[in-house]
RNA sequence: GGGAGAUUAGCUCAGUGGUAGAGCGCGUCGUUCACAUCGACGAUGUCAGGGGUUCAAAUCCCUUAUCUCCCACCA
């Protein structure tokens, strides 16, 4: 049966796919050869959130096209395949599929109902992130598929791997080394998902914003000589105040102030420093306090200080021992708990005396006035601003206005405040404004594991290319910061500590409000745990009940730790001499960041802590393919985490892309809506196109602008290779005779040079991909296969197979073809199996066949030159007769004037194919002949008699065009050739060559010279 | 504010010292038995501007401009 014109894809790719999935062609060590070296890659897991995106696609793409690569040369490897729980997003996407279809709300459910919905949802997701994979052609070990959360308890049936117990083991491994600790710290507040995020989660973004200036007034009506001066020192301002100007972009803040801040230096403020001030509705006096932070030329110089919702002022606060007060709840609501303000108020005017209190209790004051509590923070924000400029405790600027009617100018005053662009942080998720908050968070001790992460990278035991991917590595690095792991949601690992109330050690040795942690793989672990802690503690056995933590709001959280919002200081429960029945342990409600898991990802897929065979041979993986924007949060922490629990590095190479955006360069997003789903391009071109694309946009560094008609275009590309090979079926090229693995011996000069151009094709592919020039190697294998094998093997084997070498060329060109479909399969896996197995009986299929490795042996320089004299002479001759409008289907004859020896013998070899392909009808040599158009090549001088046919005109203008290029060509050359210092200092081989170059234009130009002579003189 | 990268044909991009390339697009021609998802031929560039190093610069250095991305606490 006749092969169909075009490849289908919809068919063949699915038929293909499910035989590449029966076969188990991608299981570890599948074509692996006996004792072969492992190569081993992990995929990024993709979230269970959703669908994969153009990004993923181009991602597989290229490890898809390593390991068949590697796989094929009967390499050893693995593609460990898998998804990522994704915390946040993915409980993000749950709810709003539970919203969507009116489900109860995620409180409403509880946490253990909630995580089997969420578990649900994981397995559609996970359904159709395989799904696409295995559309793309993707060949991972489908048997190996891991999960993040594999294993967790209330996992359901299938999800049983134990890369939970890695992470829990890993995560008590860590505590017991000091690694990671909890404390009340300020971190990134998401309040719509309510929970901490990671700096890495915030997005700064630039927003327009305000600046409000208030004045606080100095206690005790006192007053100042406040003076301003100008940079030389004039005196541009004296007034005497009784108020101190702060500005802020943040008022609402204001009622959590624990001082307002000057720099030491700044000489208007000097003689105020200590004085305390009152905070506006607030009924609280504050110290001025000199600190460094504030910068005496931004703004009015004096910075008020809160502690517990900002960055700055939190690092003042520590270093000056002021209360930070809490503003605001879980969702960034002003508090609406605790104690009326007025109890409040007093307890911290109290504290400010000297009172001794913790940070508990001061956590637990709630300092925002009942007129502010449970608002929105925006809405505080209005309500704060509006209140102080009824008090007249604005900044005010003078307005002048004339009156159109009168033309008297009244002056009002108005509150100061400015239109300011600030940097507003966002949740990467949420997309709401991040609130820092003073919450208990468990954070990885970075600085002490980064060390080794950093040397990996120094020392060359992992590469990141491209290369500037480094520089960025080392700067965030070199700038660690504690890194908070703990999340207060619900789909997650959850933290292995419980905690239980702490020994009084200041008293009499009961139990105190105070807690102690216990941190143990398991419940019984860490009731083993408990009880020989408390029996060390009693001189007895006291039974211990272990709680799973279920909610964690702060207040919750709070309550399950035994701290008692409302106490006022830590006190014994107990007496000493009192022996409890029972104590009660709670674990800790929170959950591990995602990527404190992923960070596992290579070992954990791999089995550790078991010591598998696996991990025995795949780790180190050998090369990590992914996103150069999640450097930080995926790579970094893998070498850091891999390094700091099995002392390897995680991977020798990482390879960073850029992100996929549309053909202008736009980044794809729904809102814009010039998202491209691989899947439909899939559907419109081909798995093998869009492979393609992937490919050859793979250049190092550079943004990855994804057009369509490029995948078209390259669709067409497989299209050609389809049909080459359907012309090779016509002509039985592949009948009689098995698979060759070896080049054929041929005598034929075509044939002689296609089997060369096909080593030089194997080398070409080989390097680029070595150097993760995906770009390259699909480069040189387009122009191989269509540039040389369709347009001029094909041709030239048509008059072969008429003549007596015919059986050579037949076996030639299914070696070439076959070979093709071999160096194509990485990239254009659909195609090429198909084409594999239509085409002959294959011992094997095509992705486990081997990859070839013959190399110069097959190049043959004498066929190669005289084939290139043939192209082009063929080319030259197309090119003069479509320039002068020789009719195509016009046969002429053609006239050698001049030949070298070479040329002739090519001449004479290749008649055939020069008659062919230059529609020629007799090959004579001899004078040129009068009415003739000239075609000059190395070694050769032709003419084309076409009296009374041609327009002696035209071919004159078409000779003068390409002597005048010729001119400058040879003018540049003689011009280095005469300059003696280039001669002098220019290597020899690059002169040699110019001296060549130079020749060969001159001859050129000479032949031409002589034919437009003969023109010149007919007429 | 710091850092990285980019600027080459109409478009998207290759090109790490020897006088500029590809694909797409464009124009002309084409129904010879692989292919119109094709073939043949053709046109198109002061390689962002300026300066420097060199026998020689798209390529190395400096500088200016524009753009992109990352990081960063200026109230």
């Amino acid at each position: 049966m006749p092969m169909e014109k075009t490849f289908s894809p919809a068919d063949a790719e699915a038929r293909i796919s499910d035989l590449w999935i029966r076969e188990k062609v991608g299981a570890a060590g599948a074509n692996a050869r006996p004792g072969a070296e492992a190569f081993s890659i992990m995929i990024p897991p993709p979230n269970v959130t959703g669908s994969l995106h153009m990004g993923h696609a181009f991602n597989n793409t290229l490890q898809d096209i390593l390991i068949r690569w590697h796989r094929m040369q009967g390499h050893d490897t693995l593609w460990q395949v898998g998804t990522d729980h994704a915390g946040i997003a993915t409980q993000m996407v749950t709810e709003r599929d539970m919203a969507l279809h009116q489900e109860p709300n995620r409180r409403e459910m509880g946490r253990e109902k909630f995580l089997s919905r969420v578990w649900q949802q994981k397995v559609k997701s996970r359904g159709t992130i395989i799904g696409q994979l295995q559309r793309l052609g993707a060949s991972c070990d489908w048997d190996r598929e891991a999960f993040t959360m594999s294993g967790a308890p209330g996992a359901p049936a299938g999800e049983d791997g134990n890369f939970h117990d890695a992470v829990i083991k890993v995560f008590v491994d860590m505590y017991n080394k000091g690694l990671i600790y909890r404390g009340k710290r300020l971190v990134n507040w998401d309040p719509h998902f309510e929970t901490a995020i990671s700096d890495l989660e915030v997005e700064n973004i630039e927003v327009a914003g305000h600046m409000w200036h208030f004045k606080y007034i100095l206690a005790d009506k006192q007053t100042y000589e406040y003076i301003e001066k100008d940079e030389d020192g004039t005196i541009t301002l004296r007034e005497v105040r009784n108020y101190i100007s702060i500005a802020t972009t943040r008022p609402e803040t204001m009622l959590g102030d624990g001082a307002v801040a000057v720099h030491p230096s700044d000489a208007r403020y000097q003689s105020i420093i200590g004085k305390m001030v009152h905070l506006p509705l607030c009924d609280r006096l504050i110290p001025i306090i000199a600190d460094e932070y504030p910068d005496p030329t931004f703004g009015s110089g004096a910075v008020k200080i809160t502690g517990a919702h900002d960055f700055n002022d939190y690092q003042v606060a520590k270093r000056n021992n002021l209360p930070m007060y809490r503003l605001m709840d879980t969702r960034a609501q002003m508090r609406a708990d605790g104690a009326p303000y007025a109890d409040a108020v007093k307890r911290a005017r109290e504290i400010a005396a000297g009172s001794p209190t913790d940070e508990n209790e001061v956590d637990a004051l709630n300092l925002v006035p009942e007129k502010y509590r449970g608002l929105d923070r925006f809405e505080a924000r209005k309500q704060v601003i509006a209140d102080i400029n009824a008090l007249g405790l604005c900044v005010s600027t003078l307005h002048s206005e004339i009156d159109p009617e009168t033309g008297s100018e009244h002056l009002t005053r108005e509150p100061f405040v400015e239109a300011k662009k600030i940097m507003q942080p966002f949740g990467d998720r949420s997309k709401v404004v991040i609130e820092p908050m003073l919450t208990d968070q468990w954070f990885v001790d970075t600085a002490k594991i980064v060390g080794p992460a950093l040397d990996a990278v120094r020392s060359g035991a992992t590469k990141i290319i491209p290369e500037s991917g480094e520089k960025t590595y080392f700067h965030w690095l070199e700038n660690i910061e504690p890194w908070c792991i703990s999340r207060q949601l619900w789909w997650g690992h959850q933290i292995p500590v419980w905690y239980g109330p702490a020994i009084d050690q200041s008293q009499h040795g009961g139990l105190s409000h105070d807690t102690v942690s216990f941190c143990a793989v398991n419940a019984s672990e860490v009731q083993k745990q408990a009880e020989a802690h408390y029996r060390a503690a009693f001189g007895q056995h006291v039974r211990i009940h272990v709680e799973s933590g279920e909610s964690n709001s702060i207040t919750e959280v709070q309550r399950q730790q035994g701290v008692n919002p409302s106490a006022g200081t830590t006190s014994a429960l107990y007496n000493a001499d009192w022996v409890p029945d029972e104590i009660t342990i709670r674990r800790d409600p929170d959950v591990l960041d995602t990527w404190f898991s992923s960070g596992l990802w290579p070992i954990g897929t791999l089995g550790w802590p078991e010591q598998t065979p696996e991990l025995q041979k795949y780790f180190p993986t050998s090369t990590l393919i992914t996103g150069a924007d999640i450097i930080f949060f995926w790579v970094a922490r893998m070498m850091m985490m891999q390094l700091a629990v099995v002392g390897e590095v995680p991977f020798k190479t990482v390879y960073l892309h850029g992100l996929v955006r549309d053909a202008k360069g736009k980044k794809m997003s729904k809102s814009l809506g010039n998202v491209i789903d691989p899947l439909e391009i899939i559907d419109e071109f081909g798995a093998d196109a869009l492979r393609f694309s992937n490919a050859a946009m793979a250049s190092l560094g550079g943004v990855l602008k994804l057009d369509t008609a490029r995948i078209a275009g390259y669709r067409n590309f497989g299209t050609k290779l389809w049909n080459a090979c359907r012309f090779a079926e016509m002509n039985g090229v592949w009948e009689g005779h098995a698979t060759q693995a070896q080049a054929p011996k041929a005598t034929a000069t075509a044939n002689r040079w296609i089997i060369g151009e096909t080593a030089k094709a194997l080398s070409e592919v080989n390097a680029a991909l070595k150097d993760y020039r995906f770009d390259n190697a699909a480069d040189a294998l387009y122009k191989f296969v269509w540039g040389k094998v369709c347009d001029w093997y094909v041709e030239f084997a048509k008059p072969l197979f008429d003549g007596p070498d015919a059986p050579e060329t037949r076996a030639t060109m299914a070696w070439v073809l076959d070979q093709s479909m071999i160096l194509l399969h990485p990239m254009m896996p659909f195609i090429t199996e198909d084409l594999w197995s239509t085409t002959g009986t294959r011992a094997k299929l095509l992705v486990h066949t081997d990859w070839p490795t013959y190399g110069a042996e097959l190049l043959n320089a004498e066929a190669a030159n005289e084939m290139t004299f043939v192209t082009t002479l063929i080319e030259e001759i197309r090119s003069a007769r479509a320039q002068v409008h020789v009719p195509v289907g016009l046969k002429c004859d053609l006239v050698a004037t001049e030949l070298s020896q070479a040329a002739r013998t090519a001449w004479q070899r290749n008649e055939a194919l020069i008659k062919r392909m230059a529609r020629i009808d007799t090959l004579t040599e001899g004078p040129a002949p009068k009415g003739s158009i000239a075609v000059a090549v190395e070694g050769a001088s032709l003419s084309i008699p076409l009296a009374g046919l041609i327009d002696i005109a035209e071919e004159k203008a078409r000779l003068t065009k390409t002597m005048d290029k010729l001119a400058k060509e040879i003018g540049g050359l003689k011009g280095r050739l005469n300059n003696p210092n280039f001669a002098a200092s220019a290597p020899e081989e690059v002169v040699d060559e110019a001296k060549a170059n130079l020749a060969l234009r001159e001859d050129e130009a000479a032949k031409l010279q002589a034919a437009l002579k003969r023109l010149a003189e007919i007429g």
